[in-house]
DNA sequence: TCCATATTTAACCATTTGGTTGACGATTAT
DNA sequence: ATAATCGTCAACCAAATGGTTAAATATGGA
C-alpha cells in the first residue's frame, strides 16, 4: 500500500515538482500557464500535475476548457507533522517560530485568535 | 544535478527508511539489528542505510567489525525549511506550534532558555 | 461548420529503484 | 588456525520514473 504520506515525499522529491508548488504559490494557474517556463513537453508537465494531485499537494478544477491547478497547502502539513515527531526537531521549530513571530507580527499582538 | 534537498524528500518516501529513521531515534545502532525487525535482506537494508547516508539524514561509523548508524536530524531542517517558505504555512506550524506548547510543557515553564 | 486551443492518453524508451542471492573481505572468538 | 559474525559488492530482476512523440478528446471562437 502506498500512504498518502510516501506519495507526498514522493511528489516533493523532483525539482520540477517542486517549482510547480513555488509558481503555485502565487496564484491558481491553467496547465498550459505552468508548463511555459519548463524545458519540457506539454505531456510531462500534465504527469507531474497528476502526481501532485494524487499527493493531494495541489488540487485541478476543469473550467471550460482550461483546467486550473490550486494549491492545496494542508497535504504538506501531514508531512511536516511526520517531520515533527522527531523530538529533536521542536527546538528547531521553536526557533523559527520565534523568529516568524518578531518579524511578522507586532511586539505585543495576541495571536491567540488569528 | 541531484541536489541535496532532492536526495532528502526523495529517502523519506520509503516507508522502510522512515521506519528506520524512527528506530534510530531511541538510539545508535548497528546495521544488523536496524535490519533485524524488517522482513528483508540484510544487503537491502544495507542499500537503505546508503541512501539514508548520501541524504546525510543519517552517519555511520565503523567501530571494529560493527558499523553504527547514528541520526543525524540537522539534514531533516533543509526540507523543513523548504517547506516553511510556504507562506501558508506558517499559520499552519503555530497551530501546531500551540498544541505542542500546551501539551508538552508545564502551563507556566519558560521555554526560551530550552 | 471549421479551425484553433487546452489537455490527456497511448506507446515507447532509458534509467532508477527496491528487492533478491551468492560470493567476498574484514574482524572477532574459540 | 579455524570458524563465526558483520557488512558490502556484484549480478540479476521486475516494476516504477521521467521523459519523448503522435494521436485523441473536449471546448471555444470565427
Amino acid at each position: 500500500m502506498e500512504t498518502q504520506i510516501d506519495l507526498i515525499f514522493a511528489a516533493l522529491a523532483d525539482p520540477t515538482r517542486r517549482d510547480i508548488l513555488v509558481m503555485l504559490l502565487e496564484d491558481d494557474m491553467a496547465v498550459t500557464d505552468v508548463a511555459d517556463p519548463f524545458d519540457m513537453s506539454l505531456a510531462a508537465i500534465s504527469k507531474h500535475l497528476g502526481i501532485l494531485t494524487r499527493a493531494g499537494l495541489i488540487s485541478q478544477e476543469k473550467r471550460g476548457r482550461v483546467k486550473w491547478c490550486k494549491l492545496e497547502p494542508d497535504a504538506m502539513r501531514d508531512a511536516s507533522i511526520w517531520m515533527q515527531s522527531f523530538g529533536q526537531f521542536e527546538a528547531v521549530n521553536l526557533d523559527a517560530f520565534e523568529k516568524f513571530l518578531s518579524k511578522e507580527l507586532p511586539p505585543d499582538q495576541d495571536f491567540s485568535q488569528t
